[in-house]
DNA sequence: AAACAGGCCTAAA
DNA sequence: TTTAGGCCTGTT
């Protein structure tokens, strides 16, 4: 990869394994929508942003400094995907799965954004999930200006904390909403310590998240897998659930895939819900 | 109209 | 430790 600052954009050629409708579009992110030209805007990390494809380059909005600070670490563009799809190719369907999904990559994001996000995502479907993340971020974030236009940040855990399940009932995100106050609170008070939870392992921070209520087995994976960045969590939902019967034993377990069973995941989720390895 | 949706919690075996 | 029913809300 090579990036180099293009007026108010820094232009990234020789990216490889980067597809925005994959990265964007895979279930991993809730605040990334495009435009009719395939133009993606959204906020990660307090920062705003637009991306495009250009031919064989990607363009990100901001300088150089940004790109190095922000984006290349939530792109997770210093890990080689194409190397990890040869890896995860171990039987035909995972070959088929890895080549569907082939420019999908797990975003490195926000731990408490993903905790309060997959909150929200259980029993629901994306387009509710985005809609009320949309709705909590513009009632509770602060402003972030890009091109213009006004964006808003995920609210900080101390402004939640502050809320009642009343003051959240414009969301109309029903018995969710108890849930992510108490998180709130949580993680605020420092009784559940993010950061710290980065540093242990895959079971044990997944057990410290599932102390929350409302935080389950599935939810608590995917915020191990796409908060903490932990590429060994393994997130089985309904649609995980179907695939992995349809293609392996009873017994399966996904140390198959070793260090990267997240990935794997992905690969399967994405091809699954593609309908694509039904025909 | 009743069931379901990218789970979780609680009560009950 | 496993299973059933209920839960907010919106959609089909």
């Amino acid at each position: 990869m090579r990036y180099r600052q293009r007026k108010g954009e820094v232009e990234l050629s020789d990216v490889r394994d980067f597809d925005l409708v994959r990265i964007f579009e895979c279930g991993q992110c809730f605040r990334w929508n495009s435009d009719e030209y395939g133009v993606y805007s959204g906020v990660a990390l307090g920062y705003a942003a637009k991306i495009r494809r250009e031919n064989d380059s990607i363009f990100i909005s901001g300088s150089v400094a940004d790109f190095e600070s922000i984006w290349r670490d939530y792109f997770d563009l210093d890990r080689d995907y194409e190397e990890i799809r040869k890896m995860l190719c171990i039987d035909e369907y995972m070959c088929a799965a890895v080549n569907f999904g082939a420019g999908l990559r797990i975003l490195r994001q926000e731990k408490w954004e993903a905790l309060c996000s997959f909150i929200i995502s259980q029993c629901n479907n994306i387009p509710r999930i985005k809609k009320i993340i949309d709705a909590l971020c513009r009632a509770f974030g602060e402003e972030i200006y890009l091109g213009g236009e006004t964006y808003y940040a995920f609210p900080k855990p101390e402004i939640l904390a502050e809320q009642s399940i009343n003051d959240l009932s414009f969301l109309r995100c029903g018995y969710r909403a108890a849930y992510i106050i108490e998180a709130a609170k949580a993680v605020h008070s420092g009784i559940l310590d993010l950061n710290r939870l980065a540093e242990l392992n895959v079971s044990d921070s997944l057990n410290a998240l599932k102390a929350l209520k409302g935080v389950g087995d599935k939810v608590a994976n995917c915020i191990v897998l796409f908060g903490l960045s932990k590429l060994d969590a393994f997130p089985v939902d309904v649609w995980m659930k179907k695939t992995i019967a349809e293609h392996y034993d009873k017994d399966f377990d996904p140390k198959i895939f070793g260090s990267y069973a997240g990935i794997a995941q992905q690969y399967m989720f994405y091809y699954a819900r593609s309908g694509f390895n039904k025909h």
